[in-house]
Order: structure tokens, then sequence, then C-alpha cells
RNA sequence: AGCGGGGUAGGGCAGCCAGGUUAGCCCGCCGGGCUCAUAACCCGGAGGUCGGAGGUUCAAAUCCUCCCCCCGCUACCA
């Protein structure tokens, strides 16, 4: 194969960059966790490599998570970040640069790339009849459009299309449009927005696509489809606050599309990490020397932005990017048959794993269930699966029971081979075989398969343990035991290599035990350990775990709840009052914002309440609400915003609380 | 609706693109063995009309056609 002559070149290894308006879950892990595992297995192959990503910060979610929590949208991703970073780290993630799409140097990557787009001919400007709902003051996607079907009269058919009759629609055409957020019917408004011309680049990327031999199926198919439908100009601008400003003349209220913003990143991250070790043309390394390759680990709902729109950005450039060598995508990971949800509490975020077991155990889980053709499902049934039969039973046994031999019989010293029989010999070559082949797996990206085959060489171990009965031997040939544990130690030596990019934790361990270095490459794995080796005393690397899958699940509950439990000093901090809501009217230029005067017995404060889509401003004067009147005031939309309104939330229902009957404002709620 | 991916023993998967011995593997289950090892390990067994219906072929899980079910995407909800 071509590639098979690309000898030591450099490595990017790159990750789906989470969005971080809350924490990852596991699925969200998932492509992180296996480009990691591709990281390490690069480095202990001698590659350079580098291993990039960040916190995916601008867009709409985290502004409507921001007004949700009353703080700015950078407070929000501020701390996000940062306990982002840290779960990554407790996770083993091994980044060389975790950044964010905040940081400086993305953000002037970015202007100078659209410049360098606008420069080349390949941004347009267009202005579009487009429907707009005056209520929210937002333009409507079509999706956010519902009417009756003109053609089979079914009377929720969105503006893209009719559930009923299938029928592919504009928003145009429906009889009684009604916007989907607040009911009003939408008008038609002008917008204006810079659009990047895709098109131009349609034979380039078809051209790339059909000659990366190397894209995985579902990827590559997927892509050529969207090709053969043809590729339309995306609008690259968008009407938000929050995100880097588009530096096109006359768009200076509008920022960058969060997608041509965050995919950009890979290559600024990059440049970070060089910025940050003084060695700053060296990004160029990776992303120009055409024998540096790129990887990316992405889920399958991202195929599109990494194989046409970020190579069709790179091209734009006239820069000669290297474009994606792989694009491995992993399928959903999906919980007892569920999708995760945060506010249906379904899944299990990344900080709550590490509560209940250590890291390896989920990083083993993980990758042995990873979702590569089809979805697939956790339960704590796998999961105690896994960890029991497979980490502990199979892996942690074997390995065990061959150093604990070695401890008691031999003094700890790696025995001396003499006169090994053939079915010695089969076993070492065995374990080269073995190596190799997980080699060739891990260089294909099949993490599951890899993993596979790394645990199917201890159970080859305890199968040679088995035949040649060390525990007898050892009484009547002395000799023949020490050649079976010389064999066995072997496996466990390669063991300690070929698993360090799923399980690095308790591969540490074992070195340690192993009385190995900390410092070794993939070819080590071929290396035996020299007879007369001395070892320490064996410890059991898992344990297992010992609870029912009904203990696990309440186990997960009530670390949720003391996540979310406060004292009650914390909680009588806050002041809440009844309040009265003088006046109220919409905030100009904000979708769901309210700015409300409200009477909370002393005086008059202001407040600006996400509540827009859920209450007309005339229906809420004179009426009693609950106010938490501590709260340091906050810029909201440019007005400050001194008191906060409590509401209830009911999958994406906005419910005010008010007294059952009317009290004094100022009332204190307790 | 279109497109992509999937539907293989109780659960999880491989095989399919280059059709061909009794359809493999892991977990679970049943029976046996072993005792170095964390009630761990090893051997054997039961269990599948390979989503359904047609077709091509001496021969199909594998190729073709139609249908059903699940997931995702269809681009201004990252």
């Amino acid at each position: 194969m071509l590639w098979g002559c690309i000898e030591l070149g450099k490595v990017l290894v790159t990750a789906a960059w989470p969005y971080i308006n809350h924490i990852p879950h596991l699925g969200n892990l998932l492509p992180i966790l296996s480009a990691d595992v591709i990281a390490r297995y690069y480095r202990l192959k001698g590659e350079e490599t580098l291993f990039v990503s960040g916190s995916d910060e601008h867009g709409t979610p985290i502004e409507v998570e921001a007004i949700r929590q009353n703080i700015s949208p950078k407070e929000l991703t501020d701390r996000n970040h940062e306990i982002v970073s840290l779960l990554f780290k407790k996770w083993a993630i091994s980044f060389d640069n975790y950044t964010r799409t905040e940081s400086e140097v993305h953000k002037e990557f970015v202007r100078n790339v659209m410049l360098s787009l606008e420069k080349n001919g390949y941004i347009f400007v267009k202005e579009d009849e487009l429907p707009y709902c005056e209520r929210c003051q937002r333009f409507l996607p079509d999706r956010f459009i519902e009417g009756k079907c003109p053609y089979c009269g079914y009377e929720r058919a969105r503006g893209d299309q009719c559930e009923q009759c299938g029928r592919l629609l504009e928003p145009i055409k429906l009889i009684e449009p009604k916007c989907t957020v607040c009911g009003e019917k939408p008008t038609v408004k002008i917008a204006k927005h810079w659009y990047f011309d895709m098109p131009k680049f349609a034979d380039k990327l078809l051209a790339y696509i059909e000659g990366n031999k190397r894209l995985p199926e579902n990827a590559r198919n997927f892509s050529l489809n969207l090709l053969k439908e043809g590729l339309r100009p995306r609008p690259i601008t968008r009407d938000n606050k929050w995100g880097i400003p588009a530096p096109f003349a006359g768009a200076e209220n509008k920022t960058i599309y969060v997608w041509f913003d965050a995919v950009l990143g890979y290559v600024s991250a990059t440049i970070e990490y060089f910025k940050k070790h003084g060695d700053g043309d060296r990004w160029r390394e990776y992303w120009f020397d055409k024998n540096a390759r790129i990887l990316y680990f992405i889920g399958k709902d991202n195929i599109p932005f990494h194989t046409l729109i970020l190579p069709a950005l790179l091209m734009a450039t006239h820069e000669d990017y290297n474009l994606p060598w792989n694009v491995c995508t992993n399928e959903w990971l999906i919980f007892a048959g569920q999708k995760s949800s945060k506010s249906r509490r379904v899944g299990i975020w990344i900080d709550e794993a590490l509560e209940m077991f250590p890291v390896d155990y989920w990083r083993y889980t993980l990758i042995a269930i990873r979702p590569e053709t089809k979805d697939s499902d956790f339960t704590w049934k796998v999961f105690i699966e896994k960890v029991n039969a497979d980490l502990n039973d199979t892996l942690g046994n074997f390995i065990h029971r061959t150093l604990k031999f070695i401890n008691t019989y031999f003094d700890s010293a790696i025995p001396d081979p003499m006169d090994l029989d053939s079915l010695d010999k089969n076993m070492l070559s065995t374990i080269i075989e073995k190596v190799k082949a997980v080699d060739e797996l891990l260089e294909n990206c099949q993490l599951q398969a890899a993993l596979r085959e790394a645990i199917e060489l201890s159970r080859i171990g305890n199968k040679y343990l088995n035949e040649r009965k060390p525990w007898e031997t050892i009484k009547l040939n002395p000799q023949v035991a020490a050649n079976t544990l010389y064999v066995s130690a072997q496996i466990v030596k390669a063991l300690s290599v070929i698993l360090e990019p799923f399980i690095p934790i308790t591969i540490r361990k074992l070195r340690e035990i192993l009385s190995l270095s900390e410092k070794f490459s993939w070819d080590d794995a071929y290396k035996p350990l020299p007879p007369g080796h001395k070892i320490k005393k064996a410890e059991p690397l898992f344990t297992k775990v010992r609870f029912s899958e009904e203990d696990l699940q309440s186990m997960l509950e009530k670390i949720r709840e003391r996540t979310e439990k406060i004292s009650y000093e914390d909680f009588s901090k806050v002041d809440i009052r009844v309040g009265r809501i003088v006046e109220a009217e919409a905030v100009p230029g904000a979708q769901n914002l309210l700015k409300l005067l409200i009477d909370v017995g002393d005086s008059l404060k202001t407040a600006v309440a996400g509540i827009a889509k859920h209450y007309r401003p005339e229906d809420l004067k004179g009426r009693y609400v609950a106010v938490v009147v501590n709260l340091r005031p906050r810029q909201v939309f440019g007005i400050e915003s001194e008191v906060m309104i409590l509401a209830a939330e009911d999958e994406g229902k906005i419910v005010l609380l008010e007294p059952s009957e009317p009290v004094r404002p100022g009332s204190r709620v307790r």
C-alpha cells in the first residue's frame, strides 16, 4: 500500500472540540478518548506526534445557557473550560495542547483566514428575503415555522417538509404559517449575510475524497453523496453577539458561524502549541509538509464539516494545507436504549463516572464497546461484564498468577530458559504475531478490534499456563517450570507495552512491578525480559465490581444528589422576596429577553429575564413573582439586571412562580 | 420522502466488498477438569432456517430485486 512507504512522518492527532455549554457525557468523550489511544500509540511507535483539541465555546446554545445561569457567555465558558480541562487530565487524555476558541491565537487565525478567503474571491454578500418573527426578533430557520401543508392539509407541517405526506416544502408556501416558538405569523425581512462559495471547490473536493482511500466507508459515501447532490454556498456569518467578530467591511455586528470558527481550531491549536514552546514556525511542518499525517476523531454527525467544509476552507486560502489524512468516526453511545439527555437525566457524565470507578475501567469499557459500525448501548450489565470478565479475570489474573509464581518460586527473578520445546517456541512467536496484529489494527483505527486482540493474548497466556502446569513441573522438573514462566513473563512484558494506549494508569503500575522504565517504545514489546531481571512483589491490578446493576444506578444517583446538595448556610444566603411586576417590555435585539421593573417592597428593581418566548409583556404587568434580590448585578444585553425572577422549566417550557394569593411585595420567601 | 449506516444464537460482535469444508469470537447458561492465581483459569456442550420474500448460481450470511424494522444526516438548533 502507498501509505506503507511513509516512514517516521509527523502525526497530528485531533479530536472534535467539545461544545462546553455543559460538561461532556461519556458519548461526547468517545472521539477524544479514541484520539488519545491513537496519539499514545503513535508516540510509542516513535512518530513525532502532536495531539490537540480545545473547547468550542461560541454560538447560540452557549448564549442560551449563560442567560439561563444569569452570567455572561465568557464567564460560563471560562468556568466550564477550566472544569473540562481538569477532567480531561483525570481521564489521562494526553493532550499536547488543549486550548479554546476564545484564545487570542485562534481568534486572530480565524480572522486572517476569513480575510484571505475574501481576498481570494470566495466570499460574497447576499441579501435574502427570509421569514422573520417580529415577536421573537429573529430570523426563523425552516424548522421553526409550522403551518398547513398545501398538498395534504396536514396542520403541523414544518417549513422544510410535511411529515404527513413527506413532500418538501418552502416556508412561504405554507397556509397560515406560524413561528413555532411564539405562534406569531412570520413576516419577511431582508437578511444580509456573507457566504462562502463552496461550489467553487466541488471538483477539487471530489478529487480529494476519491483520492483518499483511507477514509472510512461511511464518511466517504456520505461525502460523495453530498457532492453528487451539489454543494451550496454557505452563509459564514451570524447575527449572534457571542463569537468571533466577522472581519468583513460592513459586517460589524456579525460574528463568524461557530462551525467555521471551531473547525479552524485544529490549525490554531497547533500554532499556539509551537508559540508556547518558542518554536514559532514549526507548526508548518504539520500543516504543509506532505509527509505529515493529520487524523481527525469525530462523531458521525460531524462528517461533512471535516471531509468537505474544512478541506474547502483550507483550499480557499491558496496555501496548500494538508487535507485530512483520515477521519475516524464513531456512531453514538446510547444508555440503556436511550439517547443521553441532560434534562431527562439519561446518561453518565465524565465527572460522575470517575467518582465511581478508576479511569482505566472506563477507558477499557468505552473502547471495548466503542460504537464503530452502529450505535452501541451502555448498560451497567455491560460495564460489570467488561471489567470483571475481561480486565480482572482474564487480563488481571493472568498477569497476577504469572508474577506471583515468579515471586514465590524463582525469588522474583525472571527464570533462565533452557531447551525450550516447540510449544514454548510457538508461544514466543505468537506473542510477536499478536503484537503485530494489534499494531496493524491501531494503524487502521480499529480500536475495538485492537483491544480485543490484546486481551486475547492474555487469554492465550492463561491457556498456556493451564497446559504447562508449572505448579506440577516445579516439583518434577524445575527447568520445565522455569521455561514456562520465562515465556509467560514475556507475554506480560508485551502486554505492558501494547495496552498502554488503552489503560495507561494501570500500565504505569504494572511496569513499576516489572521494574521496567516508564519510558518505552512499541518495539519494546518484542524485546524479552532478560533472565535474572528482578521484579517486585505482584499486586492485583484490578478488583471486581461487586455491585449489582441496581446498586450502581443508585450509586450514580447518590453522586448526583450530593453534587447538587447545598448547605443550609448556602441556602440562607439567597434572599428571595415576593415582587410585583410594574412594567415589562421586550429587549431590542434580543430574541428571548424581557426587561422587567419589579416592586420588591422597599424599591423598584430591574430584571432582564429570558422568558420572552413564553410570556408577552402585557400579560406580566401586575403579576406577583418570586424574585432573588441579592444577586450581584449583571449586564445583560447592555442593561443592568439587578434581580432575578424565579421560574420552573419543563422541557423548554418556562412557567413563573407566583404566590397562591397576593402578599405584600417584599415579603421574604424561605 | 431522499441519502448513508445497521438488522448474524439470551446479550455484545466478526465474516459480506474478491460466493464454496460442520457460520466463527466474547459474555451468559449447562457439564467436566485443575488448584499457581483475585470463587480466578482450562476443556466440552446446548443454543442461530445469518430481518422478510423472491431471483442469479452446481453452491449465498456473502451477488441482484422488492419489502419491513432501528439509527443518523438532509446544511442559518455546534
